[in-house]
DNA sequence: GTCAATCGGTTCAAATAACGCACCGACGTT
DNA sequence: AACGTCGGTGCGTTATTTGAACCGATTGAC
């Protein structure tokens, strides 16, 4: 681990939960030295990717995030290359769509395509997305690796219908499952009249990036409607993945279709 | 300078017009040795800072920035903190308000409250503006130390209206008046009808993170009206800064109010 | 088909920067 | 006054970074 991974890794503390950090924390929280936290958080201060609250001292995420997050949606912009494969997926569906990036312990919604349907499920855009209660999420917990998920289910998980998994074995127990069939399920775990599948988007480094998913009012559900509706998304997430990375990883490809005559 | 530091000194080699690099690029552009650089280049990679195209092995800025950027406004929403000030501006003037983030070498614009007047300057969100010919741009350039100014004017500079400035030296000579008055004006630099005044917002380290600008259509503007839009820029500038980081550097207090009855 | 240049990436002894303990003054509690 | 904690510093020890040489793979010229 080089010095660039600790200065970096010291950011990863930062959450919702969690948005201004001290220094003595950062040494507990990262198990580094105090004066080696201070001269990693000095370093990032200069290049502007962390700032000091003047009076308190504790540190912020910095400035410089806004200006590179703009420079690469000009040069690289996500949601616009998303939003037609969305576009597409729910014209062939005619149900909501929508996709969402995995941001820490969260998913942030980017992109919404509504269902023309009158019964049709309603996602507001930029709507932030549990782990333990979303297909999308459960998609980014079946497809991510042992130690992730647990750091990620061992923090409290609420509950948002009756039928939410609030256990870390009971999730647990389930993703082997949604792992071997590529996609993820959630019947009316979020809302308690809405069903979802969603299938994962990966990075460069074959990490879960996002996941893009089909939310149908669970009066409209039906058991055989739901393999479709996942092949479908496999097949849209895995676009989404070769448009933006160019690079599906094999071990997934080799779960979809184990005849490895790839989608 | 940390390891660190040239990790992330990388990444600002980045641009609107160098989405990409390669490694020997890197190297070049940076004059660290190639095995420097890819080490560094791996440790962002690593941290999602930067991805490669799994084709041509160039670099360009990773998917982390998205997250953090996120976070950051979800945490410490800065959009949502200037809206009411501009508003508070336009509603004073009755003229176009914007505000602009300094972004690389250009201002990408934020927030835009137009005017009620029939003839009103209509101005773009997330329009990029030029240091070169705006009153904003100008008070980055004012308000920045010589070596990154020096580094901004070296490029080609573009022509926006017959009245834009693209010699350096011309520009260079203009700063000083600006940073004595504390704010900056172009008349008619970007456009051929507009007038506008800005004022700078500071960050927690005292260097220039945006500006706040009033433009103004050039029939309607009058010297004595500048210096009163310009105290109202600068008057609510300050209290950008203020809001933002606590932290207004004395040397602006001092331009401003000499007389240390800080406004 | 061959040559030369350039690409991204690797190696390893020498040079250098990071590490982490001990310590500082400031602040808030007890 | 004594104590605990805060952010931050100094410095000998130690581990990481450095960079020239090198590798195989591409690419373009002839």
């Amino acid at each position: 681990m080089t010095t660039v991974d600790k200065a970096l890794s010291l950011l990863e503390h930062f959450s919702e939960e969690r948005p201004e950090i001290g220094l003595s924390e950062f040494s507990r929280l990262s198990g580094y030295d105090k004066s080696a936290a201070l001269r990693l958080l000095s370093a990032l201060g200069r290049g502007g990717f962390v700032q000091q609250d003047p009076t308190t001292r504790r540190y912020r995420l910095g400035a410089a995030f806004l200006r590179y997050a703009r420079l690469r949606e000009s040069t690289f912009p996500v949601t616009d290359i998303l939003r037609p494969i969305a576009e597409r997926l729910r014209a062939l569906t005619n149900e909501t769509v929508h996709i969402s990036l995995l941001n820490g312990d969260r998913l942030s919604t980017i992109i919404v395509i509504e269902s023309s349907h009158a019964n049709r499920v309603h996602i507001t855009n930029g709507m932030m997305l549990p782990l333990n209660a979303t297909a999308s999420g459960f998609c980014c917990l079946a497809f991510s690796d042992d130690a992730t998920v647990q750091a990620w289910l061992a923090q409290p998980l609420e509950t948002f219908s009756p039928k939410t998994l609030t256990d870390p074995r009971a999730i647990m127990a389930r993703l082997p499952r949604m792992r071997a069939q590529g996609y993820a399920m959630s019947d009316r775990a979020f809302d308690s009249d809405v069903t979802s599948v969603a299938a994962p988007i990966f990075d460069a480094q074959g990490k879960v990036f996002g996941a893009i998913s089909i939310a149908i009012p669970a009066s409209r559900s039906s058991a055989q409607d739901e393999r479709a509706k996942a092949d479908l998304a496999i097949k849209f997430a895995l676009e989404a993945t070769r448009v933006l990375f160019s690079n599906v990883p094999g071990w997934y490809l080799d779960i979809i279709n184990p005849k490895h005559a790839a989608a």
